[in-house]
RNA sequence: GGGCCCGUAGCAUAGCUGGUGGUGCACCCGGCUGAUAACCGGGAGGUCGUGCGUUCGAAUCGCAUCGGGCCCA
């Protein structure tokens, strides 16, 4: 142990910890130490490598260590490895950028092989940076070996899987309406699309139908774009319509409107008059048929046999009516399905209309929405425009369009049951992240597009015979090279696109141009980060993964693509337990974003606290599924929690090298507590009160920590540093400390220090690793282990908990409040001594707390005594007071007589005959508990505050006695006070003379009692008490010398250290 | 529009199987001074987002509504 004299500082301290870390490869060494442990299998959710990490990203990482290190220490031998997600077009709309690139055909003229390589780059050399930006949160993974979505290995993770989809007979090509994004040229995935405001044209337009003379069905759409590709229109069956006769500038048409709907939609086409002719029930029109007012500008358009049909998610809004496209929107899809219409999509990837789109071909589609309605002509009801949500690309922020495609599909619908079935089996931190949001999720989720028209990704390993049809899927690079006879150097497009696979057909197989969709490269992470199938073994002992935690954010995301992907290749989820943790916010609780400039980054918070305060801090500051609400206030105030521990830590040190102090070791030179143990029975009451206080929040911790209630264990912690070991329990212990004789006393105040720094260090260590590893290190013994988190996580020693005694100490805590605020109103300061202090309680537990504890409270309330009584105290006297409402009915004319003779009697003798017998007699008149109230009145110097279930008086009035241990006293604190300005050693002696310029003052503390008591305290070899006429006795030089005003008394006091 | 979560003093947070609202920071006043760019005590500060309901009684239960977050449409 050395003595440790710098104040806290986190960034110096962490950089020594995390130096030795490295040069000691304490990390590895953690993990071989617990290699025959019970194994727990962690799969670390996979950080997109684009930019920097952020708050959130760090706070993921934070709770995983904690978690991870915490398991460690209950001896679990944890099998995990960081991770990264390194495909997808956020790589590659970057590097387009990075290149100037501005569509798809730039990329093909300038090579997918380069472009791919530039994407590698790109992404390889963020993670680094990455990696490198966790280490220095100090979070133990491998990041020396992590995971890589780009590495072949993994990759084949990936094809094994969909082989696997092809053979359940999951997996279909399938021409559906995707989120498209006409700038990537590529399907996105919903949770890719970003919605905000757009504003778009709002139009009203009628649809001539077939036979009838004048007569139209309006529908409303923000799409114009779309009705090139009408084909139906929607009616709900439960809806009344009517059929109007709308007049206009003198001419007549019919119209079809939802009845509830034809004011609005009539105004808002500036009819003059109208008459309803008849209203029907939506069934009626179905069937109905009409013509496109397209038809002679789309050719295709005079070939498409226009109804009306039924759908039930047609609302009462705009016209009741809904054009449908089922080439351009979901439900329309499914209502074509359903009614066998035409899916009809003249629109090519680029987002441009095809040749089939007539007048409009080779428009860009929202371009293109001014030509059709000038088109439209007089079919154009009314015009106006909106502003709505719209969706958008979440890379390119290009607005969205839904196109009808061919595409891959992984049939979660089929396999929801399963899916369902199996959330329900894993164990949810908190329990309705599972029940409740997952689950929804799940139920109402669809087919899962996974493929994209995209470069930087996993192919999809489906090759397809251009002769017969036929296709195939590959499972591993092995099955490949074997099949097509080639060797195959990198999976990654365009060099697996050359191989050709021969067809039993006698044809050619080539593979399909498509990659996956980015989820579906996590989504196999759990097997992947094993090496399966590849390696077997380790996915045989270890899969499923014990644990997972991630952000809310991953209900759809992480914990949807591996629950579907791993039911789909194993049929159950894989995943035994998950955390669902929050999103960092920033104060205010709004989203943290460049734009609101409110982003606050790790590194900000390390640069001014270091890495142990932000964790701490990310932990402490809410439960985990609760989002964060990022303060820089609760930063400093973690700050100064660990300050604070540092100083509790700091602070015996001196004393213990002074009297080279080491704590008794075990056989082998280790140290595990058993001085305690063994001797606690002896020790003080408050050494007795820390051991049990320590080994209960061992209790605690361990129990919230299975629940995960990371928040309640930090805030335990920290607490039971601030209240009972800084504010109590070392104030309790210092004077021990400054014992000079070896003693039993100083003996246990040193084991128990040091017996709580170890248990405590060792529960900190999960989530303040560095501070912790670097108390330990101080601490330990040579036969300890080098790491504090090498140690086994220190388990609650029953015997050593102490009920009783930490109850009552707690009453010793409330009466230790008391006796302070009492003293304050009586202007007396802790300082000086008071003759009485008196508890007056019904509660036995007080009563037995401030007996068994008695010691403690004379020295806290630096009383000569204080003693407790039961009902009430003597030297309390009350004060009568009259209650004249029911004086004045009762006594009537005599009543102000009556009054006069409350007020004038004992009031301490009416009140116990009062409550003796129920009544007293005042001059005739009997008084009951009616007439009158007590107001307590304390006796002169008596001042009173309450405590848990009692309250405290303390008599404050001075004897020369006191008097002269309160000057005293206040002699002793300036000469200390002088000792620390001339930076003297605790165990220097010094020369000192106090000159007093007041007789009686002088002569209290001259006394040869209190001379001796201060020369004592402050190490005086000689000490000068002596009356003065406040003139310098010029003939003593003193190193120091200074006047004091000490209540209202002047005193000079020199002090030099001795023999100078 | 739908699902889930959150909304408590200036800020953050506890209480949420119903019984007169705790804590920390900041603020004001006082104390302490052999942990000292620390520490301790006291005070002020809240219609527990809003409204309605259930109940003898609601921050706590129900409904509605507003605001924030994540996700979905």
């Amino acid at each position: 142990m050395k003595e440790v004299t710098g104040s806290y500082s986190p960034r110096k301290l962490e950089a020594g910890v995390q130096d030795n870390w490295k040069r000691e490869n304490t990390y590895a060494r953690v993990q071989a130490l617990r290699q025959d442990g019970k194994a727990f299998f962690f799969v670390d959710g996979p950080p997109y490598t684009t930019g920097h990490i952020h708050l959130g990203t760090a706070w993921n990482k934070i709770i995983k260590d904690a978690v991870l290190r915490y398991h460690r220490m209950r001896g679990a031998n944890i099998i995990e490895r960081a991770g990264y997600d390194m495909h997808g077009l956020p790589i590659e709309v970057k590097v387009e950028h990075q290149l100037g690139f501005t569509s798809k055909k730039d990329i093909e003229d300038y090579g997918i092989a380069a472009f791919i390589e530039q994407c590698r780059t790109f992404a390889v050399t963020h993670m680094e940076i990455m990696s490198d930006q966790f280490r220095q949160l100090g979070i133990w993974l491998d990041f020396d070996n992590p995971y890589q979505t780009i590495k072949e290995e993994y990759i084949e993770s990936a094809w094994w899987a969909i082989q696997r989809a092809d053979e359940r007979g999951l997996l279909e090509r399938g021409h559906r309406v995707v989120n498209w994004c006409p700038r990537c040229e590529t399907a996105i995935a919903d949770s890719e699309v970003e919605y905000w405001d757009e504003t778009d044209p709002s139009i009203f337009v009628k649809f001539p139908i077939t036979g009838r003379e004048n007569e139209y069905l309006v529908i409303w759409t923000t799409t114009p774009w779309t009705l090139p590709a009408n084909v139906a229109v929607a009616v709900n069956s439960a809806f009344t319509y009517a059929r109007v006769r709308a007049k206009k500038d003198g001419n007549e048409e019919i119209l079809w409107i939802a009845d509830e709907l034809v004011e609005s939609v009539l105004k808002m086409g500036r009819y003059q008059d109208y008459t309803v002719l008849e209203r029907v029930g939506g069934n009626s029109l179905i069937g109905t048929e009409y013509a496109s007012p397209l038809a002679g500008h789309v050719p295709r358009q005079t070939e498409i046999r226009h109804r009306v049909v039924a759908a039930d998610y047609v609302t009462l809004e705009n016209t009741g009516l809904v054009h449908i496209a089922p080439g351009h929107g979901w439900d329309d899809y499914l209502v074509g399905i359903r009614e066998g219409l035409e899916v009809f999509c003249p629109v090519d990837s680029g987002g441009c209309f095809t040749p089939e789109a007539g007048a409009f071909a080779d428009m860009y589609v929202r371009d293109a929405n001014d030509l059709v309605i000038d088109t439209l002509g007089g079919y154009l009801l009314a015009r106006r425009t909106i502003t709505h949500r719209y969706g958008h690309c979440w890379r390119c922020k290009t607005p969205i369009i839904y196109r009808a495609t061919a595409q891959w599909f992984l049939k979660a619908t089929e396999i929801r049951e399963p899916m369902l079935a199996e959330i329900a089996k894993v164990k949810w931190y908190p329990e309705w992240a599972g029940s409740a949001r997952f689950h929804d999720f799940v139920r109402d989720s669809r087919d899962w597009c996974i493929s994209r028209q995209r470069y930087w990704g996993i192919p999809i390993p489906i090759w397809q015979c251009e002769e017969c049809g036929e296709h195939t899927v590959i499972g591993t690079v092995a099955e490949l090279e074997e099949r097509s006879g080639t060797e195959v150097a990198d999976p990654h497009r365009p060099y697996v696109d050359e191989i050709v696979i021969p067809c039993p057909c006698g044809g050619e197989m080539r593979r399909v141009a498509d990659i996956f969709d980015v989820w579906f490269d996590s989504a196999v992470a759990s097997w992947a980060t094993l090496g399966f199938p590849r390696e077997r073994e380790a996915f045989d002992r270890y899969w499923p993964a014990d644990f997972i935690t991630e952000g809310q954010d991953q209900t759809r995301g992480w914990f949807y693509s591996q629950l579907g992907a791993s039911t789909v290749a194993f049929g159950r989820a894989p995943y035994k337990s998950v955390l669902m943790h929050g999103f960092a916010l920033d104060a205010e609780g709004r989203k943290m974003s460049k734009s609101f400039g409110n982003v606050v980054t790790p590194e900000e918070v390390v640069n001014q606290f270091g890495v142990d305060v932000l964790r701490f801090y990310v932990l402490w500051a809410n439960a985990p599924w609760d989002d964060l609400k990022f303060n820089w206030d609760s930063v400093k105030t973690i700050h100064r929690t660990l300050n604070i521990l540092w100083n509790v830590y700091r602070f015996p040190l001196p004393y213990m090298v002074l009297d080279s102090f080491e704590p008794a070791p075990e056989a082998g030179g280790l140290w595990d507590g058993s001085f305690v143990r063994g001797n606690i029975n002896d020790m003080p009451k408050e050494d007795r009160w820390i051991v049990s206080r320590v080994n209960s929040l061992a209790r605690t911790t361990a129990g919230d920590m299975r629940e995960y209630q990371l928040h309640k264990v930090t805030r335990a912690l920290a607490s039971f540093i601030l209240e009972d070991l800084s504010r109590w329990y070392v104030q309790l212990v210092r004077p021990r400390m400054w014992l000079e004789e070896d003693s039993p006393e100083k003996r246990y105040a040193y084991e128990t220090v040091y017996y709580v720094m170890r248990r405590l260090t060792a529960l900190l260590a999960p989530f303040a690793p560095h501070i912790a590893e670097e108390i330990y290190g101080n601490l330990r013994l040579d036969g300890d282990p080098e790491s504090v988190h090498m140690l086994d996580w220190p388990e609650a020693d029953d015997l050593l908990i102490a009920p009783d005694l930490e109850n009552a100490m707690e009453i010793v805590r409330s009466f230790d409040d008391a006796v302070a605020t009492a003293r304050q109103a009586g202007r007396r300061k802790l300082r000086w001594p008071v003759s009485e202090t008196v508890v007056v309680t019904g509660s036995d537990e007080v009563n037995t707390a401030l007996e068994d504890l008695n010691d403690l409270a004379l020295n806290r309330a630096n009383s000569r005594t204080v003693r407790v009584v039961t009902g009430t105290w003597d030297r309390i006297l009350w004060q009568a007071e009259p209650v004249m409402r029911a004086i004045g009915p009762e006594f009537g004319r005599d009543g102000p007589k009556v009054k006069a003779l409350i007020e004038q009697a004992d009031g301490t003798a009416l009140k116990a005959a009062i409550e003796r017998e129920g009544k007293a007699e005042l001059d005739g008149y009997e008084i009951t508990a009616r007439h009158v109230t007590f107001a307590e009145s304390l006796p002169e110097g008596v001042f009173a505050a309450p405590m848990k279930d009692a309250t405290v008086y303390v008599d404050v009035t001075l004897t020369p006695a006191l008097e002269a241990e309160g000057y005293a006293r206040e002699v002793i604190r300036r000469i200390q006070e002088m000792r620390r300005q001339l930076d003297l050693n605790v165990d220097d002696f010094i020369v000192a003379a106090v000159d007093v310029a007041d007789e009686r003052v002088a002569s209290l503390i001259a006394k040869e009692e209190w001379q001796k008591e201060i020369a004592g305290e402050v190490r005086a070899a000689a000490l000068t008490v002596r009356r003065t006429d406040g003139e310098r006795p010029a003939e003593e030089p003193f190193a120091l010398e200074k006047d004091w005003d000490v209540e209202g008394v002047q005193m000079q006091i020199g002090i030099s250290r001795a023999g100078e």
